[in-house]
DNA sequence: GCCAACGTTGGC
DNA sequence: GCCAACGTTGGC
């Protein structure tokens, strides 16, 4: 089975490369994503042992900062059938889910953290969703090009 | 189905 | 904190 690969922001205010080291077994549910593309790849297209990268989002220095694995694959979203969540999604029905999560297990942190600086300034990474204007989805695909120039970068 | 208004994301 | 970019909602 071809092993793959994706990115997964988090605002480290929220949930942090630490918090995730410091969950029992570095694994954590990743749960309240509300858009449909990261959505389908979450439902459709995650496998259990698929390679993440771990990026910090909308802080000081946003970039990539941990390797993570998948460790279970889809099922629905928790955190949209609990009325306390602030993930809390009234229209999900749990006969038929909207949201979907998967869980995530940290491998090892980044010697540093990869900044979306450099990530920008690399022609090899022109392509990726992450580096263009505008960009917002929290999930997304990484070529294994992409994955392993990244790593290059370490 | 169009599209303006609105809410959110996320870099800076 | 600002604001551009984007996705969603809802009136028509």
């Amino acid at each position: 089975m071809t092993v793959r690969h994706w990115l997964m922001k988090s605002e480290p205010e929220t949930f942090s490369l630490d918090h995730l080291a410091q969950m029992p077994k570095r694994t954590t549910m990743w749960d309240g994503v509300r858009n449909y593309q990261a959505r389908n790849m979450i439902r459709d297209d995650m496998r259990v042992g698929d390679l993440v990268f771990f990026y910090h989002s909308n802080c000081a220095e946003p970039g990539i900062v941990g390797l993570c694995e998948v460790a279970r694959a889809a099922y629905p979203d928790p955190s949209a059938f609990d009325p306390s969540s602030p993930y809390h999604d009234p229209q999900s029905d749990p006969a038929n889910p909207r949201w979907y999560v998967v869980d995530v297990k940290l491998k090892r942190r980044l010697k540093r953290n990869i900044t979306l600086g450099e990530l920008k300034a690399a022609s090899p990474l022109a392509d990726m969703a992450l580096v263009r204007r505008g960009n917002r989805l929290s999930v997304m695909p990484v070529t294994a090009d992409e994955w392993d120039f990244i790593l290059s970068l370490e």
